[in-house]
DNA sequence: CAACGGACCTGCCTGC
DNA sequence: TGCAGGCAGGTCCGTT
């Protein structure tokens, strides 16, 4: 469900509740996430303040005093600001209750998300460390993609997928991002020119931006965390599209499996 | 080191 | 209607 728009999405959704306030409580209702919840956190996390609401590629962070909350949503996480005495349903897992009568509630019924605590520099936990650089910032650019690709016979999709390389990009905006810059997921990305990789890092940037601005993509359960859908699906020239009508010519979007993820591609616009 | 497959989970859709 | 099978937005880990 989530890749970096969605998140990105959440994180401003619920930052104006959460930002500032104090944490009253951590309820756990079923610990076993990608990682057990650490027992420690409900005795840790009372009366800590949130002062940041950041993210790093898919993960969400929040500064506390005394250390940093490190929180995945998997595939099927997403989180909800509700009042502190709504019934909770078969997947909420997580409640984070503040002192102010909000709670901010996980609900993962795949249970591949996480909620992580570091009291440490969280950019040096095993999990952040080896992220690469943040696809919107200024370290990711063309002239990055080519350097990181020389030598590499990976599909150019699962070169972009790998968060090693990128922080953030999953299926969804892989397949988009190089339908944009009309490249072939299957190419292997050591193979790409110079020029191609330039227009391959603006067309990731250009998705993500587009994605953002519509409050990330709804498949299936996706909501944001104001219950509302995100309205970017209805902007996905090819994720999901096998078959139908290339938006640019017209001919039918084939579909792959690229390195165990599903693919969609033009073959006619896609070289 | 690179690449691949399996693993972790549940829900939903399809087709028999 | 019921059920088996396949598939899903992520990413870690072990094996080649």
């Amino acid at each position: 469900m989530p890749e970096l728009p969605e998140v990105e999405t959440t994180r401003r959704g619920i930052e104006p509740y959460i930002e500032g306030r104090v944490i009253k409580a951590l309820r756990v209702r079923e610990r076993r996430l990608r990682w057990p919840v650490a027992e420690q956190l409900e005795a840790v996390l009372p009366g800590q303040t949130v002062y940041v609401v950041g993210r790093r590629g898919k993960y969400l962070c929040l500064t506390l005093d005394n250390g940093t909350l490190i929180l995945h949503l998997g595939m099927s996480g997403s989180l909800r600001l509700v009042e502190a005495d709504t019934p909770a349903g078969t997947h909420d897992h997580l409640d984070l209750a503040f002192e102010d009568g909000h709670c901010l509630r996980l609900r993962d019924p795949r249970r591949f998300g996480a909620l992580l605590w570091t009291e440490k520099d969280p950019c040096q936990h095993p999990r952040l460390a080896a992220l690469g650089p943040e696809p919107l910032s200024g370290d990711f650019d063309g002239d990055y993609l080519y350097r990181r690709s020389r030598g590499r016979r990976v599909a150019v999709k699962a070169f972009l997928m790998d968060s090693r390389v990128v922080a953030g990009i999953g299926n969804i905006y892989a397949n988009e991002a190089l339908f944009l810059a009309g490249i072939r997921p299957g190419i292997a990305a050591g193979r790409l020119s110079n020029p191609r990789c330039q227009r391959l890092a603006k067309a990731v940037k250009e998705v993500l931006v587009a994605a953002i601005e519509q409050g990330g993509t709804t498949l299936r359960d996706f909501q944001r965390e104001d219950g509302q859908p995100g309205y970017f699906q209805q902007e996905l020239k090819v994720y999901g599209r096998k078959g139908e009508p290339c938006p640019s010519c017209g001919g039918p979007i084939r579909s792959r499996v690229i390195a165990q993820r599903a693919s969609y591609y033009c073959p006619a616009c896609q070289a």
